[in-house]
DNA sequence: CCGGTAAACCTAAAGGCTTTCGGTTTTGGC
DNA sequence: GCCAAAACCGAAAGCCTTTAGGTTTACCGG
């Protein structure tokens, strides 16, 4: 038993398996992992900071996809826009991680390091100091909310009696396919124009 | 031991415990709930539909406080107003559970219920079907996010390290503590704004 | 009044999960 | 060549969810 000759386990790997249970299931466990990689529940741990450990992997490896580039462009809202688009289409190809990574905090520097920018670039832009935090939550709140919306159509509303609730269930056949991205960048716009607003009557002062 | 005299356990007792052990440490089990009733676990079972019927009934508990008769107000963006205000504050009150109920899809009637008059308001306000629950999926959003954020304020952006993100932790800092009380009514009136606007271009067809 | 059924609780147990700890083997630096 | 560190195994503690069967009490029809 003892040491492989080659390691079988590394947070690659760990967090690779994680993510396609996530995807697949909805959730994910450390035994299921272990099994996969055909390892003993207990080696993992020796890889990874225990299951929240593996959440934050996992934070990581959705993030990482998201376009930080972005947050260079001006003016200040077409970066802003750029981000939120390349955020969403992050969280969008794991829809169901979105529970799991919205449970726990934001721990991940790389993660932080994102925010700080967005901060920068806002504070630049001329947007107070207590203004900062509350336009950013804004459009994580669309972000995420839209890349919920995305792909858990009607998991969100699960109608047993439909007579019970026919408009809404009406309302529900009635969007399409598209509708998740049209949807999206009209929330974006709005915000955008909201923000771009406050931003001038605070400038005006 | 068998029958005792007077009942121990009832739906509404169980929904209660389940509510202070989520307001006090995020979350609930069955066996926790079963000793603070002074009752063993499969106890509960007799009353209940499992874990995932305990989150229903926290559902339904939290959910009622919200003011159904706001979506009878006119016009239509008052009535949406007027019941997103009461929707939130009633998240507020627990905002723990947020997690916990946006895991799981709804099922409860009676929030169903909710959503079916929120459709019919939009409706009859002329918004195409297509875009009622885009627009619907929005708000929710909005309140929902705006309750988490009243609630978990530093939660959300746990920052080991302050050098590393150090105006990331100004921003953090600036926000007051009625921020999240304008932040919620400056997204309210973006999102109104944005949906109004929505509303006339498609009338104008 | 009385017998039976249903309700309400208990005991017990299966099976899963997270996490820790000590044991064993291999690797790699000195 | 030796020894510490790395990587995995085996096992166990302590939680959780859920089910099943046993026991007592309440209630209802006759």
């Amino acid at each position: 038993m003892g040491r492989p000759r080659t390691p079988l386990l590394d947070r690659e790997r760990i967090t690779t398996t994680a993510l396609e249970l996530v995807d697949a299931q909805g959730d994910f466990s450390v035994p299921q992992i272990a099994r996969r990689l055909g390892v003993q529940t207990g080696s993992v741990y020796h890889h990874v900071d225990g299951r929240d450990g593996i959440v934050e992997l996992l934070r990581e490896r959705v993030t990482e996809r998201i376009d930080v580039s972005a947050l260079e462009l001006r003016p200040w809202d077409e970066a802003l826009a750029a981000w939120a688009r390349s955020y969403r289409a992050a969280f969008a190809a794991h829809p169901r991680a979105i529970p799991l990574l919205m449970t726990s905090p934001v721990r991940a520097p790389r993660v932080l390091e994102q925010y700080e920018r967005a901060v920068t670039l806002l504070l630049d832009a001329g947007f107070p100091l207590a203004d900062v935090m509350p336009v950013l939550v804004a459009l994580e709140n669309v972000v995420l909310g839209s890349a919920l919306d995305l792909a858990a159509p009607e998991a969100m509303w699960e109608i047993a009696d439909e007579t019970a609730t026919p408009r809404l269930t009406e309302a529900l056949d009635a969007v399409g396919d598209h509708r998740a991205d049209a949807a999206f960048e009209l929330a974006l716009e709005g915000f955008l124009d909201h923000a771009r607003r406050r931003r001038e009557t605070h400038a005006a002062l």
